[in-house]
DNA sequence: ATTTCAAATGTAAACGTTTACATTAAGGTT
DNA sequence: AACCTTAATGTAAACGTTTACATTTGAAAT
């Protein structure tokens, strides 16, 4: 080793970052700004993209909770000066609003974001092709009425599910009627209140599809607590695939999202942006799903041993 | 509002926040460094802490999945630069190891840290006491062979809550035996291994206590492979209470921790340290806990709606 | 030994704030 | 009107790097 960086090192010298930033201009962070922090999809989403960045040696500032379009717009400007990009996931976010609150020339990633065109970096999910192929799934065991359970209204990913679902339905020989559709907020709580709701119906869905494994599972526990079985009464399937869906009673069927991937995705897209900045070509990219047939749609019974 | 207000937002203006930490040697920013970013657990925990900050207008940043003592080091030396103060919450970090590797000035709270009498701020779960409570519960129900699904052996909260298990044991009615005593590491996958080795004890146990819900859960789904009935044939409990365990099917018996209240507490611990610098007292806050008793280990059929 | 080019070293300005201090202005008291 | 106190304004140094440029040094080539 060299005698400089040993002497460095016994006088535990560590160069001043702020004083760094302040030269170079810039700060080797990225920042993450979210709408709310819960559930296991968004620590896998963030588990991706803190092993990405810091493989390249960038860090991650975290902002959550933000539910108003005002938060965010707040977030953004506060944010924008201390990291050289970021990462957006939030329904309440538009291009103009992006534009007037942040600096030109600030790389920035939407994910799972609605992009109306805007010249913008995006990851999306593929929502409408993977419920569609679940829903599909669920009509070809049979089920005449399928019954769903939304996501939060202005949530561009509830949205697309929403859309996948009905055409889905339209496309098969179940029935379409928009009185089988539930509101839901991806929530356990919300879809334990729906599941009720669906009972209550007449004629009552043979099946259910919840616009997230999380509601899945409150809707499960409602159906439970009622005397219904799944799959026997009532088929069910999710979406997301979270890491529980395989470990739960009955088994989840769901779509698969490769969730830490999205982080992964995000991340590196953000930094070829920083790092290439003039001749960076913007672009939207689409995840794939899977549809995971398991026992609560009425498949299979599983051994995952 | 002021004019030179009014002209500073036409301008567009904000300031720059690298100079500004350069100059008032502060970066309003506390770093959180975590073994792994996994599961609800951690989720709840780092959503108590962003809302904490925000509040009062500290950032986080955030950096996970720090699986051996030489990554933890080399993460503390590397954050310290750009944080006012850190939280850490790492199994394999100690007294001596935070010393030689950051700056002495530097604030720290050790959130369910192994502290050994070292004058450190800490935050810890009351492991001891929830996992004897909810044994002791177990044991109440007449069980007399209780098995434990243990945590990551050099976790202090897994040696505490075994601890609490063998204490409850011995001061029950119960067999106390370490062949009743089952390896496990927190995720659902190496509990599911675990209740089948469970499974394939004789004297097959009556009841199993899982060290966290993750790995109840795994149990749960193993149990119910090889037809077991939970509770009818083994009873069983969880500890943390993460938000998914109400709605799963029986729903889980475990131990309440408020565990965003973690998260809140450290945060507001270490701000008190970042601002009282000098007669800042350091003290350890240990976090009661409480015993929910649900469906798994037998108690009641509960009714959530 | 002189020239040429590259490499090593040294120097100083810049990065954009904050803060401490000095100066000036203003207001109130005798 | 002279004096004191407080407030407002202005000035300059400091924060700790990086980087661009100038200078010196060293080595290779003629």
């Amino acid at each position: 080793m060299k005698l400089v960086k040993q002497v460095a090192r016994d006088l535990r010298y560590s160069p001043n970052i702020a004083a760094r930033s302040l030269s170079r201009r810039r700060t080797e962070t990225i920042g993450i700004l979210l709408p709310d922090l819960y559930g296991e999809f968004f620590s896998e989403v963030i588990r991706g993209m803190d092993t990405t960045a810091r493989q390249h040696k960038y860090h991650l500032i975290i902002s959550s909770s933000h539910n108003s379009k005002a938060e965010i717009e707040a977030a953004l400007r506060i944010m924008s000066g201390r990291v050289d990009g970021l990462i957006i996931m939030s329904p309440h976010i538009d291009a103009s609003a992006l534009h007037s609150n942040l600096p030109g020339a600030l790389p920035v990633v939407l994910l799972n974001c609605h992009v109306d065109g805007s010249n913008f970096d995006a990851i999306n999910i593929d929502n409408y092709k993977g419920a569609h192929g679940v829903v599909t799934h669920l009509a070809s065991h049979g089920h005449k009425r399928i019954a769903i359970i939304k996501g939060t209204e202005e949530n561009i990913d509830a949205q697309e599910r929403l859309r996948g679902y009905r055409d889905a339905i339209k496309a098969s020989s179940a029935e379409y009627s928009t009185s089988y559709e539930f509101p839901g907020d991806f929530t356990e709580a919300s879809a334990y209140k729906a599941a009720i709701r669906i009972l209550n119906t007449n004629p009552q869905p043979t099946a259910i599809f919840a616009s997230n494994d999380a509601m899945a599972i409150g809707a499960l526990s409602a159906l439970r607590v009622h005397n219904t079985s799944v799959p026997g009464d009532i088929a069910l399937a999710g979406f997301d695939d979270i890491p529980i869906a395989t470990y739960i009673t009955p088994s989840l069927t769901t779509v698969r999202v490769r969730i830490s991937d999205l982080g992964v995705l995000a991340v590196k897209r953000l930094l070829e942006a920083i790092h290439n900045k003039k001749e960076h070509a913007r672009r939207r990219i689409v995840l794939g799903t899977e549809v995971v047939a398991r026992e609560s749609c009425g498949c299979t019974v599983m051994h995952n041993d």
